[in-house]
DNA sequence: ATCTCATTTTGATAAATCTGGAAATAAGAA
DNA sequence: TTCTTATTTCCAGATTTATCAAAATGAGAT
């Protein structure tokens, strides 16, 4: 993952609704909701929600499939991964000192060829 | 880890010389860096990287501590830690069905307790 | 073809953020 | 104290972002 995808994919999640509705989809597992089904979840006018929706797609977090009269979307967890992984790179220029808090235990090494 | 928190976590991470500031003082570990060190390896003015540096304190993300003459800056590993573990909340409703590439797999949920 | 439902685009306004020089502050050194 | 170094605060302007009603689009249903 490059610099610019992650300040990307941080910056659509680094607002209220869109936070919300990023956890929201990532619960709701890879089934889905539809844009409808979010906005009245979240109480966001559909403009907006769908002014957010785009945030986070254009960002690469959702993905989004129509399903019949509705447009399904669901999280796009390799693309969370990566960000994770972009995140905890190289962390503690691996030194033991990181310690058990230090978020860069084996997991989060692991977590970089995801 | 509250809504709000993570909100100002994530837009702190959210720019350009914040996300390259926060990677380098991961990468860094516990030793941490002088301001004047980051600025001139990152090639922002002192004003500017004074101003992002502050945002990353407020969002609780980096410590600072005074060495002598220089502030010493250093990443909030469990800061980070919370941080992903609140995005990875509950992800797929716990179904298998996350697939290897979900994010959730068990490292993940470790993660939440951190 | 027409009707209806679901969603997106438009557009205008309000609010928040980034930038960097200059001045102010903080703390050790001479 | 005075000098020097390190960092922050102040300021103004430029850019980006959030909001949501209204109009437009898209795709089944009738």
């Amino acid at each position: 993952m490059k610099a610019d995808a992650a300040i990307d994919a941080l910056g659509a999640l680094a607002q209220e609704h869109r936070l919300a509705l990023f956890r929201l989809l990532v619960q709701a597992g890879e089934g889905g909701l539809a844009a409808g089904v979010i906005a009245e979840t979240l109480g966001v006018p559909n403009s907006s929600l769908s002014f957010h929706l785009a945030q986070l797609r254009e960002a690469g977090l959702v993905l989004q499939e129509r399903q019949h009269r509705s447009i399904i979307y669901r999280a796009n967890y390799p693309a969370m991964n990566a960000l994770v992984a972009y995140l905890l790179e190289n962390c503690c220029a691996g030194a033991a000192a990181c310690g058990p808090d230090a978020a860069c235990e084996t997991p989060a090494q692991e977590r970089k060829s995801a």
